[in-house]
DNA sequence: GCTTAAACTGCACACGTGTTCACATACGCC
DNA sequence: GGCGTATGTGAACACGTGTGCAGTTTAAGC
């Protein structure tokens, strides 16, 4: 009695996980409705002739077995298998993470599914390169600098790579970015109006082509203003590098000015400013970021800093993604977005 | 001269676009190295029968054709699809942000490709449905809340999950977890033990398991000290959220400790303290948080905090991929995390 | 009741792989 | 030379689905 029990659970086990690591197929389904395969898949799609009982009687069957169409081997002859890249950029960062999290909402909202690539790993070209192997729908690229031979690589298996961040020229690639330069020189002119002379830069890491941008941008704005910057500084993009920067450079030189390539630096210079060396912001020292991250209106950073629209950027990658879906063959379009200062009380 | 070149020109770029949306395949390959599609797929996969010669031959094809075997076609019939679905808590928050880049990149180096599905949205039961076509190796659960039905129908599909967060009981489950109600009772005997008796504690939202733990053991922490709180409030886990719950109670209570249920709302606490209430932290409030993440031990808040160590956390949630997949009828575990005080000076 | 179109259904194919199976070739040994 | 074994190869199958095609049933119109 007891043996039987005991085989009865096992079974039942058995039962709730059906023939282990083997998943309930179209056949199965179709087997216990009493129709044909192929009616089953008629059943899960929109369009087609089926009588409505029938359909019934599937749907109710699947629902029964835990049925669910198998999306590799539907996307193994359709054109679209709905997987979509995304090359993040660092995710350990505020801006990026911001970035990723809207773009994986709206992504999902439109039935693409996102594998996400982590780029702030040194092994990102080896990750990429086997994640090709999927026939992505598209690549969506936002890490900073990139190897050249991955763009050719997703060229040749016919991959759309929409590049948000910096510009890549290249066939097959289109670019949504937000006018660096231009935003700095916003920042620069609001600082310059309110009669600051002694002005520094804070930029970050030479290799990412926005730090490059945003420094040519200030260099350009100071010439055009007639002023020469008290110093420009180098740090890594980060709340740390850009606290040790600024705190380095006030006990060296007399400022009235900071303007950082990004927020989370300037959250830190403006904490050196304020809390190390005593400065009142923005009386004594004004500080400005770029990106406009969620922090930055936090009370007690309260940045003014240059907005690096989410929300429009990805817009226009989402609509950039479906237009090349719908016509594959369009021109590669380049959508440059203008950065709005944000005034708050750091400047 | 000059049309020969156009023309070539154009027929180079038909030659890196070849055959617009079809994608190279192995017959390609064995047609252009003259030998069988099997030699190809034998010439991808190790340990197969195939002459070295024969094997540089088509390698070589493979790459001047832009040749990558179809992950899909692969997966199909093999047991593995190499992909994983993440349904993260809410990226816009920090501690999710930084959980969901650290596991991003475990992943991707042991080559499981992680689809990103957003927690914080409304139609993620919808999205999790979908996914579920895919037949995928592990489903990772991080969403605070959980619809019953989406556990079941994973277990219908026997794919296996694993929850973080909170546990879930129920047969394929995974979980690892932080022992929420001990980290709270540290905060508490930690404050308790530099005399402080008028104790606030700020829970976050009621419908998040991590949330109800973090209260309990406060309540039980409490008890065990003979201490009543002065109150105990309820914000949603976000900085602006901590802040004004902070700035109202300190007008109506004299408080000397406030115990927080995250971090995000502690810093907005310690910032409402500080600067709108003007006390000295820690000498006239003092303040801690749960989950350390990286912005609290920026100097400008100097966060004391309960550290929920999402390095050993992402260890463990690998560790049990890893061994589910190379055994899918191992039993269940929990794995509990001890989460240690980190001392700063806000406490 | 007959004709015609519409609604419905199942067979068979295609998608691109990995892998088994049978067969062919080369080699070493008696 | 005969034989057994190790190595190399292509044909054929399986994976699970969507869909074109041809054939069958139903309904409608005169």
């Amino acid at each position: 009695m007891n043996e039987t029990n005991a085989n009865e659970a096992v079974t039942d086990v058995n039962k709730t996980f059906p023939a282990r690591n083997k998943r309930v197929t179209a056949a199965d389904v179709a087997a216990k409705a009493g129709v044909s395969r192929s009616a089953v898949s008629r059943a899960f799609t929109k369009g087609t002739y089926l009588d409505d009982q029938k359909r019934d009687t599937i749907i109710k069957a699947a629902q029964e077995l835990g049925y669910r169409p198998n999306a590799l081997a539907a996307g193994l002859q359709g054109t679209q298998s709905h997987l979509v890249a995304i090359l993040a950029g660092d995710m350990r960062t505020a801006y990026d993470a911001e970035m990723v999290a809207q773009l994986v909402s709206r992504l999902n909202a439109i039935q693409k599914w996102p594998i996400v690539l982590d780029g702030g790993d040194l092994s990102t070209g080896e990750a990429v390169r086997s994640v090709l192997g999927f026939p992505l729908d598209a690549m969506i690229l936002r890490s900073g600098s990139m190897e050249q031979s991955i763009v050719e690589d997703c060229a040749k298996l016919n991959i759309p790579m929409i590049s948000s961040g910096y510009i890549i020229n290249a066939p097959g690639v289109d670019n949504v970015c937000c006018k660096n330069a231009d935003g700095i020189a916003l920042a620069v002119s609001h600082v310059v109006a309110s009669g600051r002379k002694r002005i520094v830069f804070l930029g970050g890491p030479a290799m990412l082509a926005s730090s490059k941008e945003r420094e040519a941008g200030f260099d350009q704005a100071m010439a055009d203003a007639g002023l020469t910057p008290v110093a420009k500084l180098c740090a890594d993009y980060t709340y740390d590098g850009g606290h040790k920067a600024i705190d380095d450079a006030l006990s060296k030189h007399d400022i009235d000015a900071i303007i950082c390539a990004n927020d989370a630096m300037a959250l830190g210079a403006l904490s050196a400013a304020k809390d190390t060396h005593d400065k009142r912001i923005p009386e004594d020292v004004c500080v400005t970021g770029f990106d406009d991250i969620s922090m930055a209106e936090w009370p007690c950073f309260d940045l003014t800093t240059i907005r690096n629209p989410i929300d429009e950027c990805v817009d226009h990658i989402v609509d950039l993604l479906e237009s090349r879906l719908s016509d594959p063959s369009r021109d590669d379009q380049i959508r440059l977005i203008d950065p709005p200062l944000i005034k708050r009380g750091s400047a």
